[in-house]
DNA sequence: GTAGGGTTAG
């Protein structure tokens, strides 16, 4: 009996304890916990470890790290029980400490500690200790561990370093449904998405097993690519495959849906949904201001508030905001603002918010305005909010505020590409083609290289690739032909180029012809050449669209009566008739008067000291740029043939996303590369037996 | 008794 006793007492502690963590009786739970103390009940390390895990399943990691410092013993299982809990309720710092505790104390960790860690050290810093834990790895010969290796991959994955995590994807001795997912998620969070699409596709025909995480993955690279067929083909597979629709699938097809141009089907998903989450409500929301709906995404959120059910976060006001800049409704967004830093909405005011503003002052021409406001935010102003001020610039053409703003941006971002084509797009715009040629200079001193720009178009289950003034594509001919000839057929409704898009000092039959290659303007014609009358045309540009290829769709829709879709960097523009539901967002619209009387109340009261001083921009000669002085006035300019990568480059991809989902169980992809070998291998085998 | 992948924005 002596001897029985103790083991019923703790067989006892642990089944009382097991029904508490299973019903979730926190009362019962701290009752045990309390009866032990009154016993002095001495628990082994296993009871101890129980109990901790009991406080971290009731959400108390105070109690449960109060457990874990009393234990007069510990082992690897209490040690990694507690850095789980920290990791899984975000607290990555104290997870991380933790551990760096517990290899203090000796013990070693394993394979559990691992997997738990590496997924705790996500971003920059957590990079760098990511590596030294990678090396733990290695030494403790876990590796090949399929948890670890997927934790570890995903580490690697979410630093952005993507060749790694590959490779060890590729070293893992076995595969699962979660390693999988990971890598393939990788790719996709990467903006990698024909990547991501194409791995998939090898994984699939390898026998990878999926579930409803890997399809919503699937979702974002689709919703990348704007892929509406093949992400409704996905839809259609998960509700073949009876795949539960969880909450997070079905935000990913509510987002699918509205980036890939389809806000009624994207609204139909939401609907049916029996619950929702702050992030269904911001996919939706989202949508509808991407698409320029503003009464829709103010709609929305009324229902949001009057359901009360889910509270709107930063992300939800973020997209209200940008609704009313995008949709026209300036008025109710400065309100709405004003609410938000009266605390109304329950959210502190972040930088996003005031970024929405800017651009909404900005795009009305009030750039001084927008500039002192910038100066008098709570915050230190990101490159961004001084980027939508420089883009405002451009519209407008104000080379003084621009010229400031661009300098001060390409000292915050010297890398940044983008910046130095709107700032020698400015000068271009004013004629000022020696600061064009001095920027550009810069940016081949710094080897900055622009982004090309691209455009797709989706025909027949084929999503084609298209490169400004593309030069490789098998039937370029007959698409720069057509392009022409739209142009002419155009020109007679009363299409005129606009050459101040064509930012190259060269003459105005030039400028026509760079124009003519926009890598949209390529697209719209392939869809059209290989499309039924009637049928809507869905172009999508990596980049903003420009305003001479807006203007150019927009006769374009009126001469066929066709329907354009246009997907760019910001936003959609659905094209009808010749109007496009943008209402041509960037052009000079000035801010009603009742807008404009409401910023001046939400503004006047925040005029406190600038943190800056005021910029002496108007001291400044004309021509100032990086110090240098204006050119002698009348003096002729040598124009430098400074190509843009985007005619340089001349990149071709034809991805042939293939048979819908109907036709073979899975989702299939094949590169056009891989396609014209089998056809090269065809022909010469034909080539051969006809020979003999 | 302890573990890995996921959805909005940026």
């Amino acid at each position: 009996m002596a001897i029985r006793g103790p083991e019923m007492v703790f067989a006892g502690y642990v089944a009382l304890l097991d029904e508490c963590v299973e019903k979730r009786a926190l009362r019962e739970g701290q009752r045990v916990h309390a009866h032990m103390i009154k016993t002095c009940y001495l628990p082994p390390v296993y009871l101890w470890t129980r109990l901790m895990v009991f406080y971290t399943k009731n959400g108390l990691l105070g109690d449960a790290r109060r457990v874990l410092d009393e234990m007069p013993l510990r082992n690897v299982v209490s040690w990694t029980a507690m850095i789980s809990a920290y990791s899984q309720k975000g607290y990555a710092s104290e997870a991380l400490d933790l551990f760096q505790q517990m290899l203090r104390s000796e013990t070693e960790p394993n394979e559990f500690t691992f997997a738990t860690i590496l997924a705790t050290c996500t971003g920059a810093s957590g990079f760098q200790l990511g590596r030294q834990v990678h090396s733990l790895v290695i030494k403790n010969n876990y590796e090949s561990q399929i948890f670890v290796g997927s934790s570890l991959l995903d580490m690697y994955a979410k630093a952005g370093k993507i060749h790694e995590a590959r490779e060890v994807f590729e070293c893992l001795p076995e595969r699962d449904v979660v390693s999988c997912t990971a890598i393939i998620s990788g790719y996709a969070q990467l903006g990698m998405d024909e990547e991501a699409i194409e791995l998939f596709s090898r994984l699939q025909r390898e026998g990878m097993d999926s579930n409803y995480v890997t399809y919503a993955s699937v979702l974002t690279a689709l919703s990348g690519l704007a892929a509406l067929n093949h992400g409704r083909q996905v839809h259609g597979h998960v509700l073949r495959r009876e795949v539960p629709f969880y909450v997070v699938l079905q935000n990913s097809l509510i987002d699918m849906y509205s980036k890939c141009g389809s806000v009624t089907y994207a609204r139909r998903v939401f609907d049916s949904m029996s619950e929702r989450t702050v992030i269904s409500w911001n996919a939706m929301l989202m949508g509808y201001s991407k698409h320029g709906i503003g009464r829709q995404v103010v709609e929305l959120f009324e229902l949001m508030r009057k359901e009360k059910k889910v509270a709107p976060d930063s992300v939800t006001l973020l997209a209200v905001l940008s609704g009313c800049s995008h949709g026209g409704l300036e008025e109710r967004g400065l309100q709405l603002f004003h609410e938000i830093i009266n605390g109304e909405h329950g959210v502190q005011p972040e930088m996003g918010h005031y970024g929405c503003v800017i651009d909404m002052l900005g795009r009305a021409g009030q750039l001084q305005e927008a500039f002192e406001h910038i100066q008098r935010m709570p915050f230190e102003p990101t490159p961004a909010i001084w980027g939508s001020l420089l883009g405002a610039c451009r519209v407008h053409s104000n080379v003084d505020i621009g010229e400031l703003v661009g300098h001060k941006l390409l000292e915050l971002e010297p890398e940044n590409a983008g910046n130095y084509v709107i700032l020698s797009n400015l000068y271009a715009t004013a004629g000022r083609w020696e600061d064009v040629r001095n920027v550009r200079h810069l940016m081949k001193e710094k080897a900055v290289i622009k982004e090309p720009g691209r455009s797709w178009v989706e025909l027949d289950q084929v999503l084609h690739t298209f490169h400004a003034s593309d030069r490789l594509h098998p039937r370029r001919g007959e698409v720069f032909e057509k392009v022409k000839d739209l142009a002419l057929k155009i020109k007679a409704l009363g299409y005129v180029p606009d050459l101040s898009c064509a930012f190259h000092d060269v003459d105005d039959e030039q400028k026509e012809k760079i124009l003519l290659g926009h890598s949209e303007k390529l697209a719209l014609a392939f869809g059209l050449m290989g499309s039924a009358e009637g049928v809507p045309v869905r172009v999508i540009k990596n980049l903003r669209i420009c305003v001479d290829c807006h203007n150019f769709a927009k006769f374009v829709s009126k001469l066929y009566a066709r329907e354009i879709s246009l997907r760019d960097k910001n936003r959609f523009h659905h094209i009808v008739n010749g109007i496009c539901t943008c209402g041509d967002y960037w052009a000079a619209k000035p801010l009603t008067t009742a807008a404009a009387a409401l910023r001046r109340r939400l503004f006047s009261s925040s005029s406190g000291p600038s943190r800056w001083a005021t910029p002496g921009h108007e001291e400044r000669p004309k021509g100032y740029l990086f110090n240098r002085p204006p050119p002698p006035p009348g003096q002729a300019r040598k124009w430098e043939d400074w190509e843009l990568p985007c005619y340089v480059t001349s990149f071709l991809t034809i991805v042939i996303l293939g048979v819908g989902l109907n036709a073979k169980p899975d989702l299939t992809i094949e590169t056009w590369a891989h396609q014209k070998a089998l056809e090269r291998l065809q022909m010469e085998q034909q080539q051969m037996s006809e020979s003999d």
